[in-house]
RNA sequence: GGGUGAAUAGCGAAGUGGCCAAACGCGGCUGACUGUAAAUCAGCUCCUUCGGGUUCGGUGGUUCAAAUCCAUCUUCACCCA
């Protein structure tokens, strides 16, 4: 348990359950709600430190596994940890592996030890276990570490997510006996598919546990998007409020605002930073894919309501030209422009449960973004 | 002046009697992307009223059938003078 980690609740909006707070770490305090870039291997792909923190970003994640397989935890243990070794002084949540067994194998065999999966990439065969993630997070030193769960497909059946469910509760309870390090934050993940007794069971079961914070795993896998928010409500309830929640993988404009709704404090996509090396880039009025035509003589701003860099300092015609030509310059900019627009919606949402105007606010930003542009 | 070779869709380039509206690449036009196997992937790209129509430098032949064979013209490249 980290002394230095712990949520300050400062807000609750009046009409919704929608939160706004600090969270202290040891690499500094950031608001919640909050959108934190991905950085699987290390770094935020495209970017620096440098333009990460101009874009406002509080934490960025790092992935267990990838950094397992390369450079190898010890590399970055004797590197000095994860925030020496990358260059980043604020705060590093390193997620456990436990998706990769989930997106990387077809062929994963899971027991109650652990998992084994062969990663397709390179043919590798690797073992995870509950105890080997935390050995691993405590060498790559991240502010805030996740405990190993296995993802459940979707859909699959009840009684299989309702084995699975109960073996990643065992996982958890086997990570926390595991974790020695108290200056990292141990956090528990919820699964339980979309059935709604699973999800409460998960969530009261974990909540009884002394973790640091509560993720809620298992969304945005290729289920429908009311089955996605279901699955938040089924947990949320059950959780502690006066720690933080951590929805994993969501970062879509409606479902970041949705979560927040419902009182999740924290998300992690990696779509904003994908999106902009594709070319699709989020504005205020709507999905632009930048390598359309229609953009090749436009000179006008990306967003007229954005102030990061990219939005400031270039055309679209620019950014259209350098998609075109594949310069790796467009995809920073690109980048940059993506994630501080999540970061900035989170920015606006605090401002509004400050406000006790959350509802509305989202209603707006719906109605500006409108609803078949794409989100 | 003589000789040799080549001309294929926007470009490059396969194909050398039927399975050819013609591989593939580039370019062009769209779309997808949610705890990063992702600087990736997918579709369309001669015309069409979807029945079909018009193509492989031009023209004329041979053949049941020609981008593919023959003749000739044009252009280009290289070599010899």
């Amino acid at each position: 348990m980290d002394k230095q980690f712990y949520l300050e609740i400062k807000r609750i909006d009046a009409k919704t359950g929608a939160r706004y707070g600090i969270l202290h770490t040891r690499h500094g305090d950031v608001e919640v709600p909050m959108f934190m870039p991905v950085g699987t291997n290390a770094t935020v792909k495209c970017l620096s430190p440098e333009q990460v923190k101009a874009c406002g970003s509080g934490v960025i994640l790092a992935n267990t596994y990838h950094l397992h397989l390369r450079p190898g935890e010890e590399i970055v243990r004797k590197a000095g940890g994860l925030h020496a070794f990358m260059n980043y002084d604020g705060p590093i949540l390193t997620d456990s592996g436990g998706f990769q067994v989930f997106s990387l194998s077809s062929r994963r065999k899971i027991t109650e030890e652990g998992a084994t999966f062969h990663n397709e990439l390179d043919g590798g065969k690797e073992f995870f276990s509950p105890e080997e993630a935390i050995r691993i997070e405590e060498a790559l030193g991240a502010d805030i570490i996740m405990s190993f769960d296995e993802c459940i497909p979707y859909p699959s059946t009840y009684q299989y997510v309702k084995r699975s469910t109960e073996r990643t509760l065992r996982w958890a309870k086997r990570g926390l006996e595991a974790h020695k390090r108290e200056d990292q934050a141990l956090f528990g993940i919820v699964q339980g598919g979309e059935f709604q007794d699973l999800r409460e069971y998960a969530a009261k079961e974990l909540a009884a546990m002394p973790f640091d914070g509560y993720s809620i795993g298992g969304t945005s896998i290729g289920e429908p998007k009311e089955v996605c928010f279901k699955m938040i409500k089924d947990a949320i309830r059950y959780l502690p409020q006066d720690k933080p929640r951590y929805l994993m993988g969501v970062g879509s404009i409606d479902y970041i605002l949705e979560g927040i709704t419902e009182g999740v404090d924290m998300f992690d996509c990696v779509l904003p930073t994908r999106l902009a090396r594709h070319g699709a880039l989020l504005t205020s009025h709507g999905r632009v894919n930048i390598q359309r035509a229609q953009y090749k003589e436009d000179f006008t701003p990306l967003d007229d309501e954005c102030d990061c860099y990219t939005c400031t300092h270039y055309t679209k015609a620019y950014l259209h030209h350098l998609h075109r030509i594949g310069e790796d310059f467009g995809k920073t900019l690109n980048s940059i422009h993506n994630i501080r627009f999540l970061i900035k919606l989170c920015e606006q949402a605090r401002i509004a449960i400050k406000e006790d105007r959350f509802a509305e606010f989202k209603e707006e930003v719906y109605a500006k973004f409108g609803s078949k542009r794409g989100f």
